[in-house]
DNA sequence: CACGCTATTTGTAACGTTATAAATACGCAA
DNA sequence: TTGCGTATTTATAACGTTACAAATAGCGTG
């Protein structure tokens, strides 16, 4: 019944407040963005009228008119990640989008395909007003493009090109915490799952770690034959080679969860038992690990709170913040 | 410089193919919706001109004129799940909508939020041409809503509200699977971590349980003091409680991740062996549990899947199709 | 060669909004 | 009362597309 109330009458219009009113449609258009051209009483009267009868705007006729989507678009990587990353991401996203006048959408590119592709599109259709998108390599052609077309956008991600609005994790940081924590549990050789080199995140991880095993006076390996991009069975393959050499590490850091679990079971296979013989520190992104037994040490990455950065960041800046003052490094979050 | 080229000439319009080809706007118009109507050699024509400029219809102008959005909206529970199932949904859902005239726009309601409500602006503010959301209620506000609105959907689950388009994973038989596994491993008191019961899917899997229990002739305990949504460390906690009292389950059934890390910690911490004292099995919508150690026997639900399948019935209910005839039952992929 | 029929193309208007320029009302000093 | 400046409101046009009705071209037939 309260349907077919609803279809009974048509959609409001800025005509329908206007015949409601006696005011010209120009009138209620500016009262309803608080023109103060337009007396007070008026924008009072209007707002009331148009609260009464459930006004929204039409978001495509504004969209035409205007030039401006109000949509902010989320261009997200292949789906690889196991545990995934791109969940938590989109919802803090969502969680700010949510009480703005933006719509999110969603595009997400297949394995092999142009990253640029996807960009080029909404920039050349006009399909947002600004995007936000992961995982940046130093000389990103994302980032050179939308610097070139002037595009608001905001990378997970650092990269050197230009100056751009981003919010990264501070992964040296975080191999420094991980290393110390070795360290202080008297480990003397740790080892680092790196990151796949073509991204920026893995400069800053390694050179933290490189840093940290020298000061703490250990021994520190960064495997060349395999990264975090490599699949499970391989890195579980990898480690258990190492494992049987000789002068294996004592100490493993794996930025992420199935590198850990890849190397959990390397470690239970070749016989060794976690916090007696060797022991790891991982970076976990969801909660797999509160639970794990035996205890995993953890380093904590809050990804829903890097969407909610990244969207702020994203509309600060489509509200005309400029772009360098929106670049933030998020702490890493140590647990146990 | 591909760039300056790009902004010299502006966007092009129907009325740049018009004035290239000498056609009118209207027959441009048609002739780009290949409407039999104009003569296949003037289709041609403009369709080479059309490619030529790269020419992309205003997305805006069309939604404005037709009233169809070209959007389908995902509109995704409260952010609550440790290991994400939307992240794998949504990756399903986009693979499908990338290669189609359709947008993907993404909603996710409030923790306490009624849900109905961002349904309800969707419809409202013709936001959207059709909707998927999950975690369907028996009694669902949502599917009755939009079935009474005529307004095309797909939801992950059933209900028994009416008959519409729906894709569910087979929860009964992933119950019976897991039984007679834990059967066939000679375990005689088997437990199952029960999904709440407000949702449909409760039912399925506990339904199935009981039948598989009975059939197999072993006892079955359905705790009523905790379920699925129970946090991981209350979780663990009743577990352990359990595994103290007399007659404690020798098999337990986790249809989920967190569920089945949070019972792992529970038995390794009564000093119980998995494979020994105890067998675990656990659905996995990740790959969390591939490496597992001690392993863990599993159960796959293929969520990218569901939304690649999900995305396809709304597809085709709004090109028309009966709803009716977009109803799927997935079924578990047994590992191990 | 005019007629009528079909095949093809076209002009006009409209979707709902906002930018621009123009108009009106109002108050106050001259 | 007139005139002028300010405060407020309004008419008109346009964004790019498509629905509809109307016009034109082409062609065989009487």
């Amino acid at each position: 019944m309260s349907l077919s109330e609803n279809s009974a009458r048509s959609k409001p219009t800025l005509r329908t407040i206007a015949e409601m009113t006696g005011f010209a449609v120009t009138t209620v258009s500016r009262a309803l963005a608080d023109d103060p051209l337009i007396a007070a009483k008026t924008r009072a009267v209007i707002a009331k009228a148009a609260a009464e009868i459930g006004y929204v705007p039409d978001r495509a006729a504004q969209r035409l008119r205007t030039g401006r989507t109000n949509v902010i678009a989320l261009v997200l990587d292949p789906h690889g990640e196991i545990i995934d990353f791109s969940g938590s991401m989109i919802a803090g996203v969502a969680d700010i989008v949510r009480d703005t006048r933006y719509h999110l959408t969603l595009t997400q590119y297949q394995l092999g395909e142009d990253p640029l592709r996807p960009i080029r599109h909404i920039v050349q259709n006009r399909l947002a007003d600004g995007m936000i998108f992961a995982r940046t390599e130093p000389q990103d052609a994302r980032v050179r493009y939308l610097l070139d077309a002037g595009f608001p956008f905001v990378t997970h991600g650092r990269t050197k090109v230009g100056s751009h609005a981003w919010l990264d994790y501070d992964n040296a940081a975080f191999a420094r915490f991980a290393v110390n924590r070795l360290a202080e549990k008297g480990r003397r050789r740790v080892s680092i799952i790196p990151p796949s080199r073509q991204y920026s995140f893995a400069e800053h991880m390694i050179s933290g770690f490189q840093q940290a095993v020298c000061s703490a006076g250990i021994a520190g390996e960064v495997p060349q034959d395999y990264d975090l991009n490599s699949s499970p069975d391989e890195l579980n393959g990898r480690i258990s080679l190492r494992l049987g050499q000789p002068d294996p590490p004592d100490g493993w850091i794996c930025p992420g969860e199935i590198a850990a679990i890849a190397t959990n079971a390397a470690i239970y296979d070749a016989g060794l038992r976690l916090g007696r013989d060797v022991d790891l520190v991982a970076k976990q992104t969801s909660r797999v690990f509160d639970l794990f037994r035996p205890r995993i040490d953890t380093i904590y990455e809050d990804i829903e709170a890097a969407g909610r950065g990244m969207a702020h960041a994203l509309l600060a800046q489509i509200a005309g913040t400029d772009a360098e003052e929106l670049q933030e490094l998020q702490a890493p979050i140590p647990e146990f």
